[in-house]
RNA sequence: CGGGCUGUAGCGCAGCUUGGUUAGCGCGCUUGACUGGGGGUCAAGAGGUCGACGGUUCGAAUCCGUCCAGCCCGACCA
């Protein structure tokens, strides 16, 4: 038998890449499915990952200016109601609280009591209820700009779902701004596209590309809609975050106005703009393998795991306390804005299949200590990014020396081997008929193939966009923001502005 | 909301066509032994109102009806 040839997850990504991707997510112990369809329990390794992010995220927020307020969880309808294309996104997918109270029913069950006057919705995004306080709380020019972010829960009442990519309930955070000018308003929208871009690359080492999406992939309500968009293993893309700019839209429909220094009422210009626990299936996805989770040392939980060999020992005592040891040395050192977090696994169970569990759950460096280990003043090192086999004797000052390097090390290597694959799978592409045979994969493929990016020249027309969407399954993911070279739709043959990034997406 | 399927132990399933002692199996869990630096072997043990209600029958997990829940395939989506 090929034994070498085992995985920690079946299957693997080539041979079924979604059933891939929930298997990680169990080994990992980062979620499961809930008694309520469509909603997940995060459990507490995704819980941490995703408190890693906030954290990052957070600070990226405040150093940008915004403070944290919060807002409540149901909208009145009517203010729903206020924005047309606004309602129209979103009205199919709200779920509504329409009664207060339960009663025990006929059948000894509890039925619903207590019919409220107004229907509330659960928010499934906050636009309509922050912007009703802003209208409240800019009065003067004085009280520009507006910055507020909030982290929350919404839910969309999604059809299909799948862990932390489409859940019906999901956390995230939402930013909502609003400027006294059209300009000043529009600058704000790209720096935020820009800090998710930044956080995308620097923190999880997932590089993503950047730019406007067409009118048909628009927020609802949107004059224009940026996003972030990373492609993951299977090649297809990931939108990853949004930044809106809401024109005076919003400002319009509920009252944003402020006097000028004139004396002029005018309405504001808003801004709206988040990221949520979708980060995390994006993260997987770009990172994870055949073993299971890949997490980028920046943030992950744990950054080293000690494992105490004591079965051989005579005194097992000794060893745990080296352990302890060691763990001090390493906690006291920085690793960007945290300490290195250090956990010993002193659990009563088989090494391998302990070993194991941390490989699944991508723990950047596990360590092993054992009789022999101690006795050289030594550790026993692995490092998730190699493979499980390539572990090394490292004398222990060393380690404790280099830990920080190391950790830099696997990084920035994830983030390389994800920008490589991208760039290996992101083609220029000019005539119809190449277009269609790289997103058309043959038939009976287990994982299909989904091409990658093609960079196309377009013109723009919505007709032709939403026929491609219908006949192979792929959408424009986004305008480039840099531009580039004028050319020729080789759909139509019209002229074309620049080649934007077509894609299978989730 | 249209079409297909499934509800039996914590999880995954068999049994149902052709009703009949005490409802089985795998994984997991607990205990013990041998083990042990790649997730091992063996043994013992705990754990189930067979989705709910009603009907047929001497007898229903099994047949019939109603209801409930979930899954898959379509249209929609961070």
């Amino acid at each position: 038998m090929a034994k070498a040839a085992k995985t920690a997850i079946t299957p693997t990504r080539t041979e079924n890449y979604p059933e891939w991707y929930q298997q990680v997510v169990r080994a990992a112990d980062l979620a499961e499915n809930s008694p309520v369809r469509g909603c997940m329990v995060i459990k507490p390794w995704g819980c941490a990952l995703w408190e890693n992010m906030q954290h990052v995220l957070d600070g990226m927020f405040k150093a940008t200016g915004h403070k944290n307020a919060y807002f409540p969880l149901f909208i009145p309808k009517r203010f729903l109601e206020k924005e047309a294309e606004h309602v129209e996104g979103f009205a199919k997918e709200c779920a509504v609280v329409t009664h207060h109270r339960l009663e025990a029913g006929p059948d000894g069950g509890l039925v619903p009591a207590g019919e409220l006057e107004e229907p509330l919705i659960v928010r499934p995004t906050s636009e309509m209820i922050i912007g009703d306080a802003f209208s409240r709380w800019i009065e003067s020019y004085r009280d520009l700009p507006l910055l507020i972010n909030q982290w929350a829960n919404v839910v969309r009442w999604e059809m299909r779902t799948r862990l932390f990519l489409r859940t019906s309930e999901f956390l995230w955070q939402e930013g909502h701004t609003a400027h006294a000018t059209e300009e000043e308003a529009r600058e704000h929208t790209i720096r935020m596209l820009n800090v998710y871009a930044d956080f995308a690359r620097d923190t999880m080492a997932m590089p993503v590309l950047t730019g406007e999406k067409t009118a048909a992939e628009r927020f609802p309500g949107a004059v224009k809609t940026y996003c972030i968009e990373g492609m993951m293993q299977d090649r297809k893309a990931l939108q990853a975050g949004t930044s809106h700019f809401l024109g005076q839209n919003f400002s319009k429909a509920q009252d944003i106005v402020y006097i000028d220094e004139n004396g002029d009422r005018l309405h504001a210009w808003t801004t709206s703009w988040g990221v949520s626990t979708r980060l995390i299936g994006g993260l997987i996805m770009t990172h994870a393998d055949d073993d299971g989770l890949v997490l980028p040392p920046r943030l992950a939980p744990v950054h080293v795991v000690i494992m105490p060999i004591t079965f051989k020992s005579d005194e097992p005592d000794k060893i745990i306390n080296y352990c302890h040891k060691l763990a001090d040395d390493l906690r006291v050192q920085a690793f960007h804005g945290r300490h290195i977090e250090v956990e010993i696994d002193d659990r009563d169970m088989r090494g391998g299949e302990k070993s194991w569990s941390w490989v699944k759950k991508g723990v950047p460096v596990r360590v092993e200590v054992g009789p022999r280990d101690m006795a050289a003043d030594s550790v026993f090192v692995a490092r998730r990014d190699l493979s499980p086999k390539e572990k090394q004797g490292i004398p222990r000052s060393e380690f404790i020396a280099n830990l920080t390097s190391m950790l830099e090390e696997i990084q920035q290597g994830l983030h390389d081997r994800a920008l490589s694959f991208r760039e290996e799978n992101t083609h220029t592409i000019d005539s119809e008929t190449d277009f269609r045979d790289f997103f058309t994969s043959p038939a009976g493929e287990p994982t299909p193939i989904h091409g990658g990016f093609a960079l196309t020249h377009f013109c723009g027309d919505s007709e032709l966009e939403k026929k491609i969407k219908d006949e192979l399954g792929v959408t424009v993911r986004c305008i480039p923001l840099e531009g580039g070279e004028p050319g020729t739709c080789p759909f139509t043959g019209q002229p074309s502005e620049q080649r934007l990034v077509w894609a299978k997406s989730y």
